[in-house]
DNA sequence: TTATATAGTTGTATAGTACAATTATTAAAC
DNA sequence: GTTTAATAATTGTACTATACAACTATATAA
């Protein structure tokens, strides 16, 4: 494999997450963090669950799901319903308030990205997407 | 642009900050995170510089790299040198042994990232390379 | 029916960041 | 030249995001 290649990815690589995690912190881009954003969009997109299985699709410790969960239940976005059929488990479940609050969060980052890639060929776009799927692939498998 | 691709980056990019942020949280991946690391990084190529020079430079508070700093130094990878042209002002520069902890380090992340890397094509690794390197130079220009 | 495994929570710790206040020094205004 | 304003760096405080360890309550297996 080309070494000067993996050179550049291993570089752009941790520039690239030092920036994103300084923008992401910015109170201006939204009520919502990363975090609790990719928790609500899975609770909207997979359906409600509980943490041990939001904690084991997103490779995070229970600790740190149960937190983010809570969060998210005490600002109403999410509702924690109790497992019928396991006493010791709960689903959290989205809201109409918190699926309106996703839309309105995912539209702001929509719109900073599409900044961001302004001047980009549609080409570029797209490949950059896939190869971002595809490394987070790569990284779900090898871990 | 295209619309499908922008949510794929947008998607992509928020699991992607997430699995990054906690492979870097294991202490097994070597004894410098990642923000020392760029740092020390920069000390190394762009030869010793203050903390505003640096701050600048990763668009960081200079809070932030000012104990980032203090920390390379009590680990005794970098020495802070005063400015003798202003006395208010400092340099850091590598030490040797944050020389040879920086190429060990970096070593440990080329091996990591060649293996999440294993079956891409030459093509691909480029690729994302680039687009990596065009992004973030993209997050500077327009933040 | 006792032992073990599991779902979830809470305490504690760390990295990484920002903002505000402070100190020391330099540069600018007058 | 003295006062005022700007700058380099540090320190106090706070917050997000994470992990690990200890704990509670419940369920499952021996």
């Amino acid at each position: 494999m080309n070494e000067n290649s993996l050179e550049t990815i291993e570089l752009e690589m941790a520039v690239l997450i030092r920036r994103i995690t300084s923008i992401t912190s910015d109170k201006r881009n939204g009520i919502l963090d990363r975090s609790a954003y990719l928790l609500l969009l899975q609770l909207h997109v997979q359906g409600s669950s509980g943490v041990k299985a939001l904690a084991d699709e997103f490779q995070l410790d229970t600790s740190t799901v149960s937190r983010q969960a809570a969060g998210l239940e005490q600002k109403g976005y999410v509702e924690k319903v109790p497992d019928p059929m396991d006493g010791r488990a709960y689903f959290y479940q989205i809201t109409d308030f918190g699926i309106k609050v996703l839309v309105e969060y995912k539209q702001g980052r929509l719109d900073r990205i599409t900044k961001l890639l302004n001047g980009w060929s549609d080409e570029d776009c797209e490949k950059f997407g896939d190869l971002l799927r595809k490394f987070n692939q790569s990284i779900v498998g090898k871990k």
